[in-house]
DNA sequence: AATTAAATTTCGCCT
DNA sequence: AGGCGAAGTTTAATT
């Protein structure tokens, strides 16, 4: 068949009920393609590598990833019963009537075989995810934390304003230390980067500029990359760890107690 | 509509591109009839709980299986970036043009919100599943291991035969110990339970009944349930420790180094 | 029910 | 690339 031949490139591809040697065939290209590949069906599954298992027949779904990884999940349970971390490759085929997924992978030598010969469903996506992870608190938490809590940040701080407007965009956070002097606070979730250390330094410049004091810059941050530390040394800039668990704590805890009603939320 | 009252109970419902309310029922059936519940499409999630996080916009697999756990995988990862351990309560809705799926848990109180504004597909499948899993080795493999292997068992125990006819069934293995007393073996993969302990028995009177004279029965599982511990003694029967990873070990080592025969372990 | 220990742990950060 | 520690760990077994 020419169709065969030529693979299309459909975001979304369904087969409900499909023969398995119909399912073969978009299960194969999306693993060419790199699409994610779900497939629910009549299956058994052997795996050899740091363990062994052998997984006797039933209906289960298999998920393959673009990143090639791999699940099988029962009907319960929050853990796959069998699995590959990424990095696998994959390898499709007809064995009689039996469609055969393998992954394979290297460091350390596993392999995993699915092997179905009923198939209820076959699908392969293109999914489209750019969309931001944040665990325990919001840049924008950690910054409330800090105005909530300053001792968050060190003792003594006491802030002025946040999201104040300079030259180059908004600050953070802008306060005073205990000695009186300027501090300007740039925030970051992640672990912080070059970009980060360059950011608050040009802050720095611009409150300098107007305000023709010594003004401390500090990076709070979860943690902060290794060469980054020596680009703040050099700008004579400040590193202070800052959790985002505990500012959600800080936060949930300020809200529970009612103290937090001056700062707007938002 | 009189169809939105009365749920079909197909075992397998799939809709391709639904506009969000059509998958809205699918996904509300499916939860109330403990099937399990496949959708892609594009979402956010919000978490609070043990902890808190927030998942923005973007294309994700949701998987809501009947004894109540979730999972959220993106394009990417072995891990889902979202989820819930069995025993949640799901409540679906339509809020505007938004599917909602809710997931909440109590010990420790948690809350997942799936909210999807576009779907893919959608999925519900009633999977029959009674295929059994092992690991490291089926109880053959572990057969095969004492039979290879007799110290597994006990010091001095030789195998005579296995899968030996008598009148209930099949002895597992079956041999003489140091004293050339004869020894039953009755093997199970998991922990043994009453009735591998009744078996054992039912095997052991079988035999007695044809050699007339002392015959040991030993019940060789990875663990034992508490209670079948005395149940066991009443029926002065023993329970020995095999662990289906040594056993899995031992095989493999048997069939790799022929030579190692002379070489006992431990 | 609470605690402990293992897992085909996975994952990220650091050396 | 290998080692160490944390995880919304989960899961099973034990007290």
């Amino acid at each position: 068949m020419a169709n065969d031949t030529v693979p299309d490139f459909k975001p979304l591809a369904v087969l409900v009920n499909p023969n398995v040697a119909e399912a073969e065939k978009i299960a194969r290209e999306a693993v060419s393609q790199h699409k994610m590949l779900l497939v629910s069906g009549n299956c058994s599954v052997r795996y050899q590598g740091r363990a062994k298992s052998q997984l006797e027949p039933g209906e289960r779904v298999l998920i393959i990833k673009q990143d090639g990884s791999l699940l099988v999940h029962r009907s319960v349970g929050y853990e796959p019963v069998n699995w590959q971390p990424p990095g696998c490759i994959f390898h499709t085929q007809m064995r009689g009537n039996i469609l055969e997924v393998h992954a394979v992978r290297q460091k350390p030598a596993e392999s995993v075989k699915v092997s179905f010969d009923r198939i209820l469903m076959v699908s392969a996506l293109s999914l489209e995810d750019s969309g931001e992870f944040s665990l325990y608190a919001s840049e924008e938490d950690m910054q409330k934390a800090i105005l909530c809590r300053p001792s968050l940040l060190e003792e003594g701080f006491k802030p002025i304003s946040y999201e104040k407007r300079v030259q180059p965009g908004f600050v953070d956070v802008y306060g005073v230390d205990k000695d009186g002097k300027l501090v300007v606070v740039e925030i970051k979730r992640k672990t912080a980067g070059k970009n980060a250390a360059i950011q608050l330094a040009k802050y720095i410049d611009a409150v300098k500029s107007r305000a023709d004091r010594e003004v401390r810059g500090i990076l709070a941050a979860p943690s902060i990359a290794k060469e980054v530390q020596r680009t703040l040394e050099t700008l004579r800039l400040e590193f202070k760890p800052l959790d985002p668990k505990k500012c959600a704590e800080t936060l949930r805890r300020s809200r529970t107690t009612r103290l937090a009603e001056f700062f707007v939320e938002k």
